[in-house]
RNA sequence: GCGAAAGUAGCUCAUUUGGUAGAGCACGACCUUGCCAAGGUCGGGGUGGCCGGUUCGAGCCCGGUCUUUCGCUCCA
């Protein structure tokens, strides 16, 4: 455990110090909990992307990719359930620490008057009635005074010492228009706590001009945003984070298959960029969100242990039905294909929703915290070590390094003839500093996968070495198949 | 939010009891070497997180503050 977490802040420090990723605003100390990602941590992070896209959309006829605006109309989310679900009024006990919504807590301590018999039931009903008042008047200094004049208690600590009331709002809000005033409700929108809702209030859209036929997905790539009540863990917990996904839009009672389906199809995903089985795993959930009628997770073996990755949610028709109502607008899908208990078409209906959505951010820790690896090379005449990052080629930011063995000799500019040729199709970095197994390792920290070397035989017969990052090992190749070797290891 | 620890050069760290900061790596120049890091010479770089107090004098003592890390708490 120590040991994990010594690897964990070792590959914090990597990240930092080989251009992945900064501290948010870091010459004014940081914000809490926001990263950005730096010249290495980008291209990273981007071919994450383009391999997650890809296998999404280019590899599946049905599923269709759509970028959807950050803002969203601020009756989405009364749709979906966010603005009244996540922003209870909480409060905490001083001595146990202990956090309540505040609604529990009276509401606790009402039953437990009403358990008492007739004239604690009539209190009982005042309290609550106060309560509603209060909560609707969103008066928390009320709230807390109520609280303590009917000397409510904590259960754990039993005493009646609490802070102020405050509100958790899991979304961020800013101001529509450049000239209300803030306080102006009508103005109020919110920054997308999910990409989810993007692709709902889409959906007739893309299945009416793509003619899409069930069943069929919608990709999307994106930043989302909440306010976590404790952000940390590097990028496991941001408050801007991005998210990967995919709504299936499936005929209704088809969930079940479509549900199994679609985690066999994600866990195969990871799999295939060569990550090891035993680092996943799935978590079936048990307790459910208010949308979903089954849900798992993919969780990875992080340096802090098995995190959730991946979500799998078979989300019934709940969106849907949810935007149907408050927009007052047909959600429904006719479906022309033959029920065959009927011999009927399947008609109108609103489909069910399988979604799959992957955290970017926690994908790029998976891959790094994999990747990375400090070996110990000590022989004994020499003491020796490097730290290596053993990404898979095509998730590598710089994909060849080009290396003349001296700058001199006309050696760099036969270097620069295999920049010149490769770097159209593949990210390439030339180097010529120092020795040559300085730049060779400094590649591996980066987890460049191919470093190749021009010494003095290439002006006789135009070949070069070329190095494999996880063996070491070198072997000569002719400058004209350099490209092709490159680009079958990133296919 | 609570508790604990930490904050000195880009990085990793030193500076015994308060006397105005050093090393290695990294970086720049030159020399040397030339297929797996750490050769030589020279050089640039620090208002010691920030603010205040004690003191003739503070990186070191005291107070506050900010940030980070760890644990608890919270989490669709």
């Amino acid at each position: 455990m120590a040991n994990d977490s010594n690897k964990f802040q070792a590959i914090i420090s990597h990240c930092k110090e080989y251009g992945f990723i900064f501290p948010s605003s870091e010459i004014y100390d940081g914000l809490q909990a926001v990263y950005d990602y730096g010249q290495m941590g980008s291209e990273l992070k981007k071919n994450i992307k383009d391999y997650w896209w890809k296998s999404m959309t280019q590899l599946h006829d049905n599923i269709v990719g759509i970028d959807a605006a950050i803002f969203m109309h601020p009756t989405t989310w009364k749709a979906s359930g966010h603005v009244e679900n996540f922003n209870d009024p909480m409060i905490d006990n001083k001595d146990s620490n202990k956090r309540y919504r505040v609604d529990h807590l009276i509401e606790g301590f009402a039953e437990e008057l009403r358990a008492k018999g007739e004239k604690e039931s009539n209190e009982a009903d005042n309290l609550l009635g106060q309560m509603e008042s209060l909560l609707a008047k969103d008066d928390f200094a009320g709230l807390k005074s109520l609280i303590e004049t009917n000397n409510i208690k904590c259960a754990v600590s039993d005493t009646c010492n609490w802070t102020d009331i405050r509100q958790f709002n899991l979304m961020f809000s800013t101001e529509f228009g450049s000239t209300v005033s803030s306080d102006d409700e009508d103005n109020k929108v919110y920054l997308r706590p999910e990409t989810a809702q993007g692709i709902f209030v889409n959906f007739l859209n893309v299945q009416k001009t793509g003619r899409m036929k069930i069943p069929f997905g919608i990709a999307q790539i994106g930043k989302a945003f909440r306010n976590e009540i404790v952000a940390r863990q590097f990028i496991f917990r941001m408050r801007e984070f991005e998210q990967m996904e995919m709504q299936f839009f499936i005929r209704p009672g088809t969930q079940k298959e479509w549900y199994e389906k679609w985690k066999t199809t994600r866990l195969e995903w990871h799999k295939s960029l060569g990550m090891p089985a035993e680092k996943y795993r799935y978590h079936d959930h048990v307790k459910l969100a208010h949308y979903a009628d089954a849900a798992c997770d993919i969780e990875f073996e992080f340096p802090i242990g098995f995190k959730e990755l991946e979500g799998i949610h078979s989300r019934t028709d709940f969106d849907l039905k949810q935007h149907q109502e408050f927009s007052k607008k047909k959600q429904q899908y006719f479906d022309n294909d033959i029920d065959p208990t009927t011999g009927k078409a399947y008609g109108n209906y609103i489909p069910y929703v399988i979604e799959t959505s992957i955290g970017l951010d926690r994908m790029f820790l998976a891959v790094m915290s994999h990747a990375y690896e400090e070996q110990d090379l000590s022989t004994a005449e020499k003491k020796d070590s490097r730290v290596v990052l053993k990404f898979p080629a095509k998730l590598s930011p710089i994909k060849l390094a080009v290396l003349p063995l001296t700058k001199k000799d006309g050696l760099p500019e036969i270097a620069e003839q295999i920049m010149a040729d490769c770097k159209a199709d593949f990210r390439c970095f030339y180097e010529e500093k120092d020795s040559i197994g300085k730049r060779y390792r400094r590649m591996d920290a980066l987890g460049t996968p191919f470093c190749v070397t021009v010494d003095h035989q290439t002006k006789e017969d135009n070949t070069v070495t070329i190095r494999h990052r996880d063996s070491m090992d070198q072997e000569r190749v002719s400058i004209e198949k350099l490209k092709n070797i490159v680009l079958n290891a990133i296919a």
